[in-house]
DNA sequence: TCAATAAACTTAACCGGTTAAGCCGAGTTG
DNA sequence: CAACTCGGCTTAACCGGTTAAGTTTATTGA
């Protein structure tokens, strides 16, 4: 049932060589053997084994993905686009250990000799970066700012949303502007918190620290936060997040508090997943185009592997994009005074 | 940068089986040389290579999932129960070229010699999984019915889970409950059909055609749909959908033509997916464990890998729960009458 | 004391492909 | 007609591990 170059080369009277050449269709052979060869391999069913195949041309065509957090709705459509791209080009996706402690995702990858590496960096990762830059092995980061001398990465540029999303509210009147959000643990919300602070500056609104509303697990904080937020003596009348998911917690919270979103008071969230649209109301967002985050951390990633990029780091920055949809409150006519 | 044992063989004074050995922690190498060699081995910054080993010992610790349409929400605790099952047992996951129409992605994956596939069943698997069945190839199929006296596979009992949510409805005091599904296409809408039929059928309950709406695409069909059913002359008071985006999509709907969910007319999803809970109103629906699904799957495809387990075809079937939240109206007054 | 046994390695074949180098006969060229 | 080219194939080394079988030395048992 398992068949090799070496049975088909003892039934066409042919050495394993030329076995070899015919089924990849060198011009070495002559037609009449290729054609004989293929259609033995044929019969046999034969299946060439890639393990042999990669271990002398020292490549795999398959690339390796390392995310901490592997269920998060906003990585689904990255994952969509580096799918996408490395099958257009030929690679197959490796996924990492999710609770791999025992071992280094990476060193793991390393060792099955995938052809490049995507990472989402954390903490965690820090030392195994470190090891593939000494060791000059192709990687590309993605969605976080890290290593920014010494690596390519491909992120959002969250500022630039996060001041979109609030200029946005602004321009619709809002006078007092909230924000609820994950701590700054990484440069998303270290750069989103930058763009609201700036959007409010920019604006001539106050900021203020009672505004802002750090959210560690979203299942218990958020309601926490809402309350506390409702009891502010001079209450806001937009709430930005960091999250869609999020806003969605908090646009529900505020509904069963008979507070109407967007009339009483907007909520807005980030990333615009697939849930923001379907919500009631349709959740305002920004759009990081996860999508194309992955396929461009793809491409950089087979420019940096084919060696026709050398030198300097590249740093893909992507434009977000404001998606204005109800939850926002936008041309409401309270909106206008 | 890159060392074999033959690098360490040389620098220890050693043959490199000695070194394969020690480092494997083999009983026939004596304890001096193995922390010898261990030492080398750091120093140089060793990596074993898979593809060696994997190519004699015929294994790659490599499982592959197969399945066409990726993004699909309802699949992603599916693959999270798949990647912590598997991880937890040693393996890593490898997933098939989405839109890889060039070749097979089965034929692909036995080539790269991943040691079991995982294969969400459709018509364009037809074929590969006979090849499978035919070359003896571990595998296990998962989410829907299919080669039922020959393959292994873990499916929900969806037939069950409609029946439960119509048997609720009903018990709600709903007398015509209309249906919103994908067609019949495969096992799992066969079955929530039945379910649904058996349910009315066993609460005494009209079947009736105009009460089953088909939507192909999502959305385009879903609002012809439900203008259909409204204006039905004897509106139905509660629509079963056989998918949680899509209840999602009919709530939002009704909502803007002021019906009021549940109040109105209650709206009920399946697969319990992440949106049902968050939604407003939280959307009662079946949970489909798929999770469960995921880690099950993988069990069963270890244990036949492993050879104890031989013979007939496993058949898991995952009871699936009732979750009840606000969409159904279960606990509203009006329900009661 | 000497064969038998065990411990600790070494040798060499093997996994299933790829590929550089070599070989051979037919055809071309000067 | 010798020298050369070249198409078409074979040989053999190689990729980097594993493993069965063999070797050597120390240990044990009778």
């Amino acid at each position: 049932m398992k068949n090799t170059i070496y049975d088909i080369a003892k039934i066409a009277h042919l050495s394993p060589a030329a076995v070899s050449l015919a089924l990849r269709d060198s011009s070495e052979i002559s037609t009449k053997t290729r054609e004989k060869v293929k259609a033995i391999a044929r019969k046999l069913n034969y299946m060439p084994n890639s393990l042999a195949r990669s271990l002398v041309v020292h490549s795999t065509n398959i690339l390796g993905v390392v995310v901490h957090e592997v269920n998060s709705p906003f990585l689904a459509d990255i994952f969509q686009g580096i799918q996408e791209e490395a099958n257009r080009q030929g690679y197959m996706v490796l996924y990492n250990p999710v609770s791999d402690s025992r071992e280094s995702a990476v060193r793991t990858f390393v060792s099955k000799q995938v052809d490049g590496l995507i990472i989402l960096p954390t903490s965690k990762t820090k030392d195994d970066i470190e090891y593939l830059i000494e060791s000059n092995f192709p990687f590309v980061l993605f969605s976080r700012r890290m290593f920014d001398d010494r690596a390519d990465y491909v992120v959002c540029n969250n500022e630039k949303g996060a001041y979109d999303m609030v200029c946005h509210l602004a321009g619709l009147g809002h006078k007092r502007i909230a924000y609820i959000t994950y701590p700054a643990m990484n440069s998303n919300f270290k750069e989103r918190f930058e763009g609201y602070y700036r959007a409010l500056r920019d604006n001539g609104l106050e900021a203020s620290d009672e505004l802002v509303f750090l959210t560690r697990d979203e299942e218990t904080d958020v309601p926490q936060n809402v309350e506390k937020l409702l009891s502010l003596k001079n209450r806001p009348t937009a709430v930005f997040t960091s999250g869609d998911i999020m806003a969605a917690r908090v646009i529900r919270m505020l509904k069963e508090r008979n507070i109407r979103v967007p009339e009483d008071i907007a909520v807005t969230g980030f990333n615009n997943i697939e849930l923001s649209e379907l919500y009631d109301p349709p959740i305002t967002t920004v759009d990081h185009f996860g999508h194309e985050m992955g396929s461009r951390s793809v491409k950089l990633l087979l420019e940096r592997m084919s060696g026709k990029k050398t030198g300097e780091p590249e740093h893909v920055i992507i434009e977000p994009k404001l998606v204005v949809r109800k939850s926002c409150g936008a041309g409401l006519s309270w909106a206008k005074s």
